[in-house]
DNA sequence: AGCACGCCGACT
DNA sequence: GTCGGCGTGCTC
């Protein structure tokens, strides 16, 4: 501000500084022509030229007078939205998350808006043919339409050439305005169904002789060759291939595919994908809470008058939820927004439709299962203040809340609150806390099994702690029976993996018209094949992992890279036929129980079995309307499932929870066996839980039968204290990254040491991870373990300048570095 | 993320 | 020679 002259106000040169929604180390400055000085603002998108051709729509982080000093900014191409879109909060909380987390705030950005809202130049834009033109149409605007009417389907491109400028978004923006186009990344009428991409083989190139002409073409092509190869694979048992699995199981780049498709080996179709569906129940609209809960009620409330954040500890099927539909609706009377956080799978379940039925269209859902349009729908609502509740999964903190006044995180100890691939690696739930920070909002954590972290955290008074004893309607905590395995087999009472015990029990409950859920996490068939003569155990050649045998497809699939082979009989290494099969998995249980219960309906809940659009909820729904009488499932079925009828759980072996190499296995352990226990006997009839283990007298099964949560925490917490663990101290993994491996040792090694110089003992490894190679990479682990009085905001600066400075010598320029804070 | 640039090995 | 594949660096 020089004091100028008010009437060359306008006149004034300003630039922007930019996130684009890419993972780029820095923000970008653009020059804001004169026209469009008044339109940019803060939080708005802005179109911008970055690089030769691409056109991207970036937000407007920053204004200022200042000129870049070393280069010419380019200009800005234009102004997308009339009112922010982002605002001061989220852009609060998006630097947060990237200093926190160590990313780009692109990688936030990218994470944060859905991506109908990051419209870039390839976007397609499509005509909606039914819709009448009752607008006055400018000339523009009619030449698009025109020839819209002729093709279709445009490009952004397309219309700048077509109308000889790259203006174009304004008008873009009011023919979507008007209801005239949309855009075909996000389908928008509510009967089109969702647009899939799908590859297929040329017809010449399905003629046997010209496909091995085009295999010797290919041969200098790997990535291509390997695209082509794994089309065939596929082909052999789907008969329609999604570009992107074709995409990932190769391992074959945008660019080679490109090439594929330009050569016009593949062709590319569109093709709908049908949508999941809802059903019912009978949830009470007009209840009232029992002693217990409003007890638990007030509690909250009062601990609110002094504390931010709640932690609600209540045993399972304690009506957590009916306390949470209190606190919400007054969170509402006083005219705020409430954010309501679950575990992506409890998304589908009846906690959504009965919070749904009790706050009618106030409500909006936010998850991964909705398309494009949908969430910059749910986007758009919850910015105009439309929807007053938002449930949803993690990416939900994202939302532009504009009065939050509450946020509960149900089963705030679930891991999938944290994500882990791709960058930002946030944990949703502290996330959720700094949000409520910045909004002066409340929160409350609610868990049966509260992590580590927050119990430690309502102990030492950071959070207020209310906790619930009593099941909702007097319904008694489960019965619990340890079966030891190595007894029972010793008595010859083991057929298969199934104790005398457990199969009287299910037999029982059958009888009865009553339902199993049998629990063993672990997917597939058998864990490994291994030959009985030498040893050998096929592996996978892109990961340093056994491949898992899995009968429905007859396969050997490794379950980090998506690779898998056909099955082998004879042993390729010394031709021994005595293959045995090594651990069991859900699959192998399912089979194993259709012979001893022929009668039964027996269904499976994995990572495989809902890996089809419909899966999950077909699954869960055909169970809930009993159509099923056992199910079997991986930890999938401890995550929020609410059934009436279930009485008796199964844990088929519970051992292999004990045995992950990491310092919250036991924690976890506890929280699985608690959580997956809690299924049984939620109305009035009590349930029944049966444990089989070979290590029966371990104390996490104890402390479980006993629901003696206070008792794991104080063990684990000497545990955390001894080895210097959170919560006593904060960890960084950094994992190191490369295809060649010697090379990776020394730059490890190298990198290790120049931040162990700087940190001292708090840096640990270079450490060989669990699995030492994912798809072709070879993998190194440091961990910085910081203990709470050092300034993790000093430990982070260095760890960065570190980075930097390591990036600067060309040999270990390609050497990937990714960071996780707080891994989970 | 995409795109240009430049190096490298295989073929006219 | 030259062409396509693929690694590297840069984009305000």
């Amino acid at each position: 501000m020089d004091g100028g002259l008010l009437e060359f106000k306008e006149r004034e040169t300003l630039f922007v500084e930019v996130v684009l929604p890419l993972s780029l180390s820095k923000n970008y400055m653009y020059r804001i022509p004169f026209e469009l000085n008044e339109q940019v603002a803060v939080g708005k998108r802005v179109v911008v030229q970055f690089g030769k051709n691409k056109i991207y729509t970036a937000l407007v982080k920053s204004i200022s007078h200042a000129a870049p000093e070393h280069y010419q900014a380019k200009y800005i191409i234009d102004v997308v939205d009339e009112h922010p879109i982002i605002t001061a909060q989220q852009l609060q909380l998006w630097d947060w998350m990237t200093n926190y987390y160590m990313c780009n705030e692109g990688d936030v950005m990218s994470a944060a808006l859905p991506t109908g809202l990051k419209l870039a130049s390839e976007t397609i834009i499509v005509r909606k043919d039914d819709e009448p033109i009752e607008e006055v149409l400018s000339d523009k605007e009619q030449i698009l339409i025109t020839a819209l009417n002729k093709q279709q389907r445009l490009t952004i491109d397309d219309i700048s050439a077509l109308l000889g400028q790259k203006t174009v978004y304004p008008i873009i923006n009011s023919l979507l305005e008007k209801d005239l186009i949309y855009i075909a990344e996000e389908v928008v009428e509510k009967y089109k169904p969702l647009l899939k991409s799908f590859v297929s083989l040329s017809p010449f190139y399905q003629e046997e002789e010209n496909l091995k002409a085009l295999f010797d073409i290919l041969e200098r092509a790997p990535k291509q060759l390997n695209a082509l190869l794994t089309y065939i694979k596929l082909y052999r048992t789907q008969n329609m291939i999604p570009k992107h699995q074709l995409l990932e199981e190769s391992d074959c780049g945008q660019a080679a595919f490109k090439t594929l498709m330009d050569k016009g080996i593949f062709t590319v179709l569109k093709r709908p994908v049908s949508r999941l569906k809802e059903n019912d129940d009978d949830f009470i609209l007009n209840f009232e809470l029992s002693e217990a809960q409003n007890t638990a009620l007030r509690g909250i409330e009062t601990e609110f008058e002094q504390k931010d954040v709640v932690l609600l500890h209540g045993v399972t099927a304690s009506g957590k939820t009916q306390i949470y539909i209190k606190l919400i609706e007054k969170a509402i009377a006083d005219g705020g927004q409430v954010l309501f956080l679950l575990p992506e799978i409890a998304l589908t379940t009846q906690i959504v439709q009965r919070i749904q039925r009790y706050f009618g269209d106030a409500i909006g859902v936010y998850h991964s299962k909705f398309n494009n349009n949908e969430r910059v729908e749910i986007w758009n609502k919850v910015l105009n203040g439309k929807y007053r509740v938002v449930l949803g999964a993690r990416s939900a903190v994202f939302l532009p809340f504009k009065d939050l006044k509450l946020i509960v995180v149900d089963e705030e100890h679930e891991s999938s609150y944290k994500q882990q691939e791709p960058s930002p690696r946030y944990q949703a739930r502290d996330v959720a806390v700094l949000l409520g920070h910045l909004h002066q909002a409340k929160v409350v954590l609610g868990s049966a099994t509260p992590s580590i972290e927050s119990y430690f955290n309502a102990l030492n008074h950071k959070y207020g702690l209310v906790v619930i004893n009593e099941r909702f309607g007097g319904v008694e905590l489960p019965l619990h029976e340890v079966v030891s395995i190595s007894e029972e087999t010793k008595k010859k009472k083991m057929v298969s993996y199934f104790s005398g015990k457990l199969i009287d029990a299910i037999t029982l409950v059958i009888e009865q018209k009553e339902q199993v859920i049998l629990f063993q996490n672990r997917r597939g068939y058998a864990t490994i094949l291994i030959c009985a003569t030498c040893g050998y155990a096929p592996k996978c050649v892109n990961c340093d992992v056994s491949l898992t045998y899995h009968k429905t497809s007859g396969k050997l699939h490794c379950h980090y890279c998506g690779y898998h082979q056909s099955s082998i009989n004879v042993c390729p290494a010394c031709g021994s036929v005595h293959i045995e099969q090594k651990g069991f998995g859900t699959e192998r249980v399912e089979e194993e129980l259709s012979l001893i219960f022929p009668e039964a309906k027996i269904a499976r809940l994995d990572v495989d079995s809902t890996r089809t659009k419909n899966g999950l909820t077909q699954i869960i729904s055909d169970f809930q309307e009993k159509k099923t009488d056992i199910l079997i499932g991986t930890q999938m079925v401890a995550k929020g499932l609410d059934f009436d009828n279930v009485t008796l759980i199964g844990v088929i072996n519970a051992d292999t929870l004990f045995n992950y190499p990491d310092f919250r296995a036991f924690e976890r352990s506890y929280q699985l066996l608690a959580q997956v226990a809690g299924r049984a006997g939620r109305r009035e009839k009590q349930g029944n839980v049966i444990i089989q283990a070979y290590d029966d007298s371990h104390r996490i099964i104890k402390q479980v039968i006993e629901n003696k949560y206070v008792e794991m925490y104080n063990d684990e917490l000497v545990e955390r204290k001894l080895f210097n663990y959170p919560p006593f101290s904060r960890l960084i993994f950094i994992n190191i990254k490369h295809k060649d491996q010697d090379l990776l040792n020394v730059a490890a090694q190298r990198f290790a040491s120049t931040l162990r110089g700087a940190l001292g003992k708090r840096v640990l490894g270079p450490e060989q991870p669990l699995v030492s190679r994912v798809r072709n990479y070879y993998i190194k682990q440091v961990i910085i373990k910081s203990d709470k009085d050092t300034s993790i905001q000093k430990v982070k600066s260095i760890l960065r300048d570190t980075i930097l400075q390591f990036q600067t010598e060309k040999d270990f320029r390609a050497v990937n570095i990714q960071i996780d804070v707080d891994p989970y």
